[in-house]
DNA sequence: GCCAACGTTGGC
DNA sequence: GCCAACGTTGGC
């Protein structure tokens, strides 16, 4: 089975990229959408690769690659009364939430704007493009991926 | 700050 | 099962 292709969205007021830098990995705790679950519990496996989005941003774009470290996990948050994420509804023995656990692999010389995806007609069809769509862990088509990246690379040459 | 789009909840 | 109300997401 050939390897996949992710993107995740994160504010970064509250955790940018800069920050999984510095911790190195991190569980991607406080998802509590069943889709974006379904992904990270089903489907994203170790080792694939994903691009950090940064989102409620000025301006949003993609800020670089993270990759799957591990095998998913619970999240912790769930159990936690304290955390805006507490789900009292949830089983010890049969957790609802989980969390994948992202590694950092590098930022982009530069970001590369949203808008600049959606003016790519190579991206077109792109689920983060998509009207309406709100999904925080999302699958991105191989072809997609690669021309982010191709976009990442063109700025750092375009900038010398 | 606005608001469109979406997911979830709860009354019936 | 339907659907209105509500809360959230996230670009602008």
């Amino acid at each position: 089975m050939s390897k996949r292709y992710w993107l995740v969205k994160s504010e970064p007021d509250v955790y940018p990229l800069s920050q999984l830098e510095r911790d190195g990995r991190t569980g991607w705790t406080g998802v509590r959408n069943f889709q974006a679950r379904n992904f990270m519990r089903d489907e994203m496996k170790q080792g694939e690769l994903v691009l950090y989005y940064h989102s409620n941003a000025k301006p949003p774009g993609v800020a670089g690659l993270a990759r799957v470290v591990d095998g998913p996990a619970p999240d912790p948050t769930q159990f936690d009364r304290k955390s805006p994420y507490y789900d009292a509804t949830s089983d010890r023995a049969a957790p609802r939430w989980v969390m994948a656990q992202l590694g950092f692999v590098e930022t982009f010389p530069a970001l590369v704007p949203l808008e600049v995806l959606k003016a790519d007609p190579a991206l077109d069809g792109m689920p983060l493009l998509q009207k309406g769509q709100r999904l925080s862990v999302q699958p991105v088509p191989a072809a997609h991926f690669a021309r982010v990246l191709k976009l990442a690379k063109a700025k750092t040459s375009a900038s010398r």
